[in-house]
DNA sequence: AGGTTGACCGATCGAGCGTTCGACCCACCC
DNA sequence: GGGTGGGTCGAACGCTCGATCGGTCAACCT
């Protein structure tokens, strides 16, 4: 009323973040193409067409959950990694915040992970670059930190930036049933990839080398 | 001719196995739940109700890519291992014949890796009970590794499980555009998971309790 | 009061889906 | 020749889906 027209604005808003919350639910419990928009119209208690208001498409509702979840793991990720120097410092950050993003946005994150294939056309590119950047943001903190360490490839960048997104989102389903808290998790997960990646001689023992 | 009957059996054979193969294909570049009988139908220069005579349904359909897929991943594994006794090489074998797999029948592993959430029922069931005989063979190899290097547990032994495979699935988006060869990524793989997996231990003071 | 607009709905359309059914073809056996 | 059965097909059924369209109704503006 006082200020200039977000009173209205901000329910809309809202109900449009409620959708989007109810429709990654949906969509991670059954997969995209296998929910339906009804199934949403349900769940939410809204009308078939009243979606139609909020969102064009099926399509631009799977795209919103990608690139919300997507864009806010990434700016909180560089917001964190901020200011912060040792490369080892950096990966803990990057593990702890992906998994720490599956444990409070469970169905964005599965969608995410799982349903990359589903979208169409630009869609589809728009997401496309937005994982690149993530992508080589975790390749030039792993070679930051080949780098700093002086150790030898063990595998290449990309294979490794390969293999550390893939063990933190295998994780989902270990999550689901366990009650391991996320931070544990993460730590778990930084241990067993920055100890494959560093490396060591595979046959001299090689105890208690470094401290950190 | 001269034998018994199996000319006729094998044609059939054959034809299945043909249908199986394409299938895959299909189910892998659209999605169980995107893609159609119809689609099958047209690719394979079979009717529509063709198919019907080979396949009672497009469940079983799915099921039994997924089943003959990780039937034969398992006893070839089972096979290669007998008469090993170094964990470590059986953990590289492990790795070996998974990423190998990954490679010869790219199609009908992504779908066993990316459509199980679509099996309904019984099949669900079936599947799921191979997929837990498969991850528990790994996790006693992980158990057995453990012990023979004395390492502290980096991470609990379910945990090092589910990365493991997390990062050998991951290479299927890898692979594609990849021309590393096969034995060379599992070569990665085993460095990077090994490394880690026996650790050395920065401080060794074993953070997690033990994993039963 | 009259008009505009944002929010929402019921009814419906056209398309595509998995599956079924009855009919054909043809190689074989009596 | 007549029958039998494996293999194949075209046409159709019943259903669900995403999307559209005209309408309603309260809130606001003038």
């Amino acid at each position: 009323m006082a200020e200039h027209a977000p009173s209205l604005s901000a329910n809309h808003e809202e109900k449009l973040e409620r959708l989007l919350a109810t429709a990654a639910e949906i969509f991670a419990e059954k997969g995209y193409h296998h929910a339906s928009i009804r199934d949403l119209s349900r769940r939410a208690g809204v009308s078939l067409s009243g979606i139609y208001y909020y969102f064009s498409s099926k399509q631009e509702l799977l795209f919103m959950i990608q690139d919300r979840s997507l864009r806010t793991v990434l700016s909180e990720l560089k917001r964190k990694l901020a200011g912060i120097d040792h490369p080892e410092e950096k990966l803990r950050i990057l593990i702890q915040n992906h998994v720490g993003f599956f444990a409070q946005k469970m169905a964005a994150m599965r969608v995410l992970t799982h349903e990359y294939d589903a979208l169409e056309g630009g869609y589809r590119d728009k997401i496309r670059d937005l994982r690149l950047e993530y992508s080589n943001l975790c390749t030039e903190i792993l070679r930051e930190l080949r780098r700093s360490t002086g150790a030898g490839d063990v595998a290449p960048l990309n294979v490794a930036t390969s293999a550390l997104f893939g063990m933190m989102n295998s994780i989902h389903a270990r999550y689901q049933s366990g009650t391991v808290p996320a931070e544990r998790l993460a730590e778990h997960l930084y241990r067993l990839f920055l100890g494959g990646f560093i490396g060591h001689s595979p046959r001299s023992a090689s105890v208690g080398r470094r401290a950190d």
